[in-house]
DNA sequence: TCTGGGGTCCTAGGACCC
DNA sequence: TCTGGGGTCCTAGGACCC
């Protein structure tokens, strides 16, 4: 019988702060979103002192009682070097893992004697090597390896582990947990499901199957199998290759001038293909968004629009046809705040030229291999399209963000300052 | 002044085809 | 009076996740 396991970091981008901060290894911690915007991770201390998921800073920050806590810009770079680190760690002694966020992967725990000694073992090796506290779930499902990993997380006389392959255990936990800790039962559903008086997850995995499809669609009655233990859900091919890619970002301050959007969405082309590339794929379809402000009472205007381009990764192609998309999306007078590209209908390169091109794909992919080799080795910007901007004054803020300790060798940790 | 960014999967409905 | 049916592809939008 497979075991699935469930591995993820406590408060994860909080404890990548503290894992070069000793002094804060106590303090209540907050990491904030793109723009310092609003608190995406919290430490239990501060989740204790009342900030809330998704809070806005400009209003955390009034709060008194919050005045000793510690607040962060996302330093995206730091959190991406430690989740490869404790990637690295798990795979050294697994046969499968996959990572399903960044800062949570599933593992392949069957055919092991000693789950829970394992377990342990792998919770003090990442902490080792990647410093981060982890918890684990497992059992017989993805769905039921996430709630022991939920349950793990909550009730820490668990010790960071929780084992869900015993039916018993299993039932007894069902009978006690609200629905509303299931993996893939939003808020959406829980209210459909709460009206039929369905309160936990024993009630829910009690209903007809036939009803709980016709009510969630094919998701619930694979959810509803997944809690019984039957596994639908299996590990992933690790070749599968993304269906999306987004660059998608709110301003640090508002976009008012036609030429500024230009260069908005220029940049965020020139950011999307280079994730494109760094992926080795190309994209067949192309949209674009523009939005304003619907919290700051300004006037609202949305709009979007998609087209099917000939499949590329050049950066040049994608900034022209974006410019071209956004062109109709454009109204004077609206203060906007919001843009993005959004890449689909991905697939992987290929460098023969199509006989109906019209451009030449041999000449565009040494000219982006130049590129990129180039930007890999001075920095990313160092060569880069003359429509986009390299710190413009729109791009977003990040006041606090700690150093890229572990990327950057200008800024890496001083074992003492002169 | 100030409320994230980047993904996945599923469904419905229109266009088009024979 | 009676005016097909079934299939595919595309796109938009909803719900969910971290």
């Amino acid at each position: 019988m497979p075991v699935f396991g469930l591995i993820d970091g406590n408060s994860f981008y909080c404890s990548c702060e503290r894992a070069f901060k000793p002094s804060i290894q106590k303090k209540p911690v907050v990491v904030l979103s793109n723009n310092d915007g609003c608190s995406i991770a919290r430490t239990a201390e501060a989740k204790a002192l009342g900030v809330k998921m998704g809070e806005p800073y400009h209003v955390c920050k009034e709060r008194p009682e919050l005045s000793d806590v510690v607040w962060f810009s996302s330093n995206y770079v730091l959190y991406g070097d430690l989740s490869r680190r404790f990637y690295l760690s798990l795979a050294e002694r697994l046969p499968k893992v996959e990572p399903y966020s960044i800062d949570e992967m599933f593992i392949d725990l069957s055919g092991f004697d000693d789950v829970a000694g394992l377990c342990a073992l792998l919770r003090s090796e990442v902490m080792r090597v990647a410093k981060i506290p982890t918890c684990i779930g497992w059992g017989p499902t993805k769905t039921l390896a996430k709630l022991a990993n939920a349950i793990a997380k909550k009730h820490t006389e668990l010790n960071g582990l929780c084992d869900l392959t015993n039916e018993q255990t299993r039932k007894n936990w069902l009978d006690r947990l609200d629905i509303d800790e299931v993996w893939g039962l939003g808020k959406q559903n829980c209210a459909k499901l709460h009206k039929l008086g369905v309160r936990t997850i024993a009630d829910f995995v009690a209903l007809p199957p036939e009803h709980v499809q016709k009510l969630l669609s094919v998701v619930g009655k694979r959810l509803q199998l997944e809690l019984k233990g039957q596994s639908c859900l299996s590990f992933a091919d690790m070749e599968t290759n993304k269906k999306s890619i987004a660059t998608t970002k709110s301003f640090g301050r508002v976009v008012t001038q036609w030429k500024e959007m230009r260069e908005v969405i220029a940049t965020y082309a020139t950011r999307a293909a280079e994730k494109l590339r760094a992926e080795g794929l190309q994209a067949g379809y192309l949209s674009v968004f523009i939005h304003t402000n619907r919290h700051s009472g300004d006037p609202y205007y949305s709009n979007q629009r998609g087209a099917v381009i000939e499949p590329t990764y050049d950066t040049a192609v994608l900034i022209t046809e974006s410019i071209r998309l956004l062109k109709p999306l454009w109204k004077n007078g609206y203060r906007y705040y919001k843009a993005g590209i959004i890449l689909n209908d991905l697939s992987c390169l290929s460098n023969q030229s199509d006989l109906f091109s019209t451009y030449d794909k041999e000449k565009s992919g040494t000219l982006m291999q130049v590129l990129d080799d180039i930007n890999a080795r001075y920095g990313r910007g160092t060569l880069r399209p003359s429509s986009t901007a390299l710190r413009p004054s729109w791009g977003a803020r990040s006041a606090m963000r700690s150093p890229r300790y572990t990327t950057h060798l200008d800024e890496i940790v001083k074992a003492r300052s002169w």
